[in-house]
Formats: structure tokens, C-alpha cells, sequence
DNA sequence: TCCACTATCACTTTTGAAGCGC
DNA sequence: AGCGCTTCAAAAGTGATAGTGG
């Protein structure tokens, strides 16, 4: 098995120093072409399992390139198992204990219908929040056995881009990436029991293009694409912890200052509880335009002209320009009990 | 001129302290 | 004192927008 400096996995103030860890070594399957650069390609669950093939689009082609990529470096991406008929119900498996471990992401639906219009996430100084945000549940880990959760920000392409005629193109070569450290999730360490029977949340995580040490802001290149990875991190007997990636797909988004996409926006508007404030254009709309309209009238007024233009004269061309939002994304969100990130550590 | 980026705005939800009754 | 509930102001998060500067 391999081994990795924990100093290098975790953020310095979370080190347990001088741990060594294996990465488990789950069956070892091949993504078949994976690495296929033509428009589509196919996954194939390799359990034997009754999924159906997971079909790639030409979008995702890029993201597999990059789990090929790394499947030739250390992180053991070649050893990843589609096993779900469902991408964000991915499953690996781990001969040692006879076992798996299952990642799947709440709000999947959500997040896939961002990745249809091409996700992208605000990025600024202080640090923005990610809208969806990352929540899933863990199933198939030592109920007994003590367990890190850590989050992490991976580059999904090579290249930057630039938004035109409506579309993501790739232009030249990305930056070389800022440094961050991956994010331990602040329960940590749990046993798997604790773990199984929670969500596991890091609604607060932010993202920000200004590099800084505080713990759960990840510092990003604009106009770059990234996607979010969790690892499981089970801390073993002898001062070894054995690590197990789950790179999220559904995740992929690029990293702007200022959305580029309308659909984006709207989304965002239409499925933010915090965006409410603009889900109805109109009130805003009165409320500005009725304060405009009432100075100006007042101003006819004191020019003793007669009201030639009432309010709702003026206000027939704002109404005639909102325009309908046919999206209805409201989420339900359950009130279960989770292991809420509350926020970075001051 | 272009466009990435920032500060500010008006809106929202969340948070936490204070007050109250039991 | 402790608990549970309500109230309310402050804090924090949101996209829009006008302005800045490279």
C-alpha cells in the first residue's frame, strides 16, 4: 500500500502529527474510456451490477480526462468504482474489510441542474459561499472505526475559458493553482456510526480569489473550472490513517466574479432562499420606480403642471419588462439532524 | 473600448441575546 | 437555577448595478 504525509493532506492546524496513511485499495477496475476525447463516452458500473452504463456528455468529457489524470498519480483515482446507476451515489469498495463505503450527495438534482446550464460560483475577496452547496450522507463505514471528513477544491481542467455567443469555450492554459489546504470537517474525528446517521454538510465553505489562511475558504482562479472532492479519512491502528477519495462529479463549476449566464442567475435567484429578495422583480421594481416617480411628480407638481403622467403610466413599460420565471425550484429542506459546518474557526 | 473586478444597495434569512413564564 | 419559548435587532448572505482601473 501506499503512503502519504498527513502533513501534506491536512491544514496545518489540524495535523496529527507525523500520521502515516495507506489509501485503502479498493477492486481495482478501470474507467473504461475514460480517457476518450471523443464527444461521448460511457462508464461502466464494474460490480457486475444491474446499473445501466453511465452516459458521459461531451461536457464531462473533460472532467473524466481529469480522473484519468490522476489515476497516474498517487490519489488513486484509477481505483474508483461507479457502482450506482445514480453518479452521486458512488460507491467504493474495500477488499480488506469486505466492504464499501458509499458517498451520495443531497441535493443531486439540484446540482445537475446547474451542470446542465454550467455551473459557476462566485468568487470575491472576503470569501462567497457555494450555492448548492456540499451535503451527502455516508453509509457503509466501520461503525466503530474513527473517521475524518474533508473537503477539497481540485482544478477539473487544464485550461481557462471565457463566456461567448452564450457558451463556456476553452481558452489558454490555466493558472498554476493558488495553495489551499483541504478542509476537515469540524466533527471530526467521528465514529462511523456517528457519521451514518447524519448528514454530513459544508454549507459554510467559502470560495474567494484573494489568497488567505483561514480555514474553509478556498482561494480560486477566476474564469478556471474546478469540482469538489470529499475523502474519507479512517484512522487505523499503528499511527496510520487509510484515505478513500470521492471527486463529486455534479460538482464541476467555474469560478467567476460575476455570473456570465442569465440561466445561471436564474437558477440561483429561483433556489437561494438568501436570493428571495429578487424571485419577484416587481416589488423591487415598485418600490424604486414608485420613489422616481413620486420625486418626479412631485417636481411637475411644483412646476404647477398638471399630472399628465400618473404612477401607473409610467409604470406600464417596467411591468411589461419583467419577465416570467416559468422555473419552480423551491427546496424542502428536512429538518434532520445534521453535522452542520456552523462556520470557519476565528 | 473592453471587461474583470469592487463597493454599495435593498432585499432576505440566520443568529444570538434578552425577556418572560413555568 | 434551569428550561423552553418568543421577540427583536444585528449580522450575514444574496444578485443588481454603477463605477474603477488595467
Amino acid at each position: 500500500s501506499r503512503t502519504m504525509d498527513a502533513k501534506m493532506f491536512f491544514q496545518p492546524n489540524n495535523v496529527e502529527n507525523g500520521k502515516q496513511s495507506k489509501l485503502f485499495n479498493p477492486k481495482r477496475e478501470k474507467m473504461q474510456n475514460s480517457v476518450s476525447s471523443s464527444a461521448t463516452s460511457s462508464i461502466s458500473p464494474s460490480n457486475g451490477s444491474s446499473s445501466p452504463e453511465l452516459e458521459v456528455q461531451s461536457s464531462d468529457t473533460e472532467v473524466c480526462q481529469m480522473y484519468a489524470n490522476f489515476s497516474s498519480s498517487s490519489s488513486g483515482y484509477s481505483e474508483m468504482q461507479w457502482s450506482s446507476d445514480f453518479p452521486d451515489d458512488e460507491t467504493k469498495c474495500i477488499p480488506q474489510i469486505n466492504g464499501s463505503i458509499t458517498l451520495s450527495l443531497m441535493e443531486a438534482k439540484l446540482w445537475y441542474k446547474f451542470l446542465e446550464v454550467g455551473t459557476e460560483m462566485i468568487i470575491n475577496r472576503t470569501g462567497r459561499r457555494m450555492f448548492p452547496y456540499v451535503e451527502f450522507t455516508l453509509r457503509g463505514v466501520d461503525p466503530v472505526g474513527l473517521y475524518d471528513v474533508i473537503f477539497d477544491i481540485i482544478p477539473a481542467s487544464s485550461k481557462s475559458f471565457k463566456f461567448m455567443n452564450n457558451k463556456w469555450i476553452p481558452i489558454g492554459r490555466k493558472e498554476e493553482e493558488f495553495k489551499n489546504y483541504p478542509f476537515k470537517h469540524p466533527d471530526s474525528p467521528r465514529i462511523g456510526s456517528d457519521w451514518m446517521t447524519r448528514k454530513i454538510s459544508f454549507e459554510k465553505v467559502k470560495l474567494s480569489n484573494k489568497p488567505g489562511t483561514q480555514a474553509g475558504i478556498f482561494t480560486l482562479h477566476t474564469l478556471q473550472k474546478y469540482l469538489v472532492r470529499i475523502s474519507i479519512v479512517k484512522h487505523e491502528q499503528d499511527d496510520e490513517i487509510s484515505v478513500v477519495e470521492f471527486p463529486i462529479r455534479a460538482t464541476t463549476f467555474i469560478a467567476v466574479t460575476a455570473y456570465n449566464n442569465r440561466e445561471v442567475t436564474k437558477l440561483k435567484i429561483y433556489s437561494n432562499p438568501y436570493s428571495k429578495g429578487f424571485r419577484f422583480p416587481m416589488k423591487r421594481i415598485k418600490h424604486q420606480t414608485f420613489q422616481k416617480i413620486e420625486h418626479k411628480e412631485q417636481r411637475l407638481m411644483s412646476m404647477k403642471d398638471s399630472v399628465k403622467h400618473s404612477v401607473f403610466y409610467h409604470l406600464k413599460g417596467d411591468v411589461q419588462a419583467i419577465p416570467q420565471c416559468p422555473l419552480d425550484l423551491s427546496t424542502h429542506k428536512e429538518n434532520t439532524q445534521t453535522n452542520d459546518y456552523k462556520g470557519a474557526p476565528d
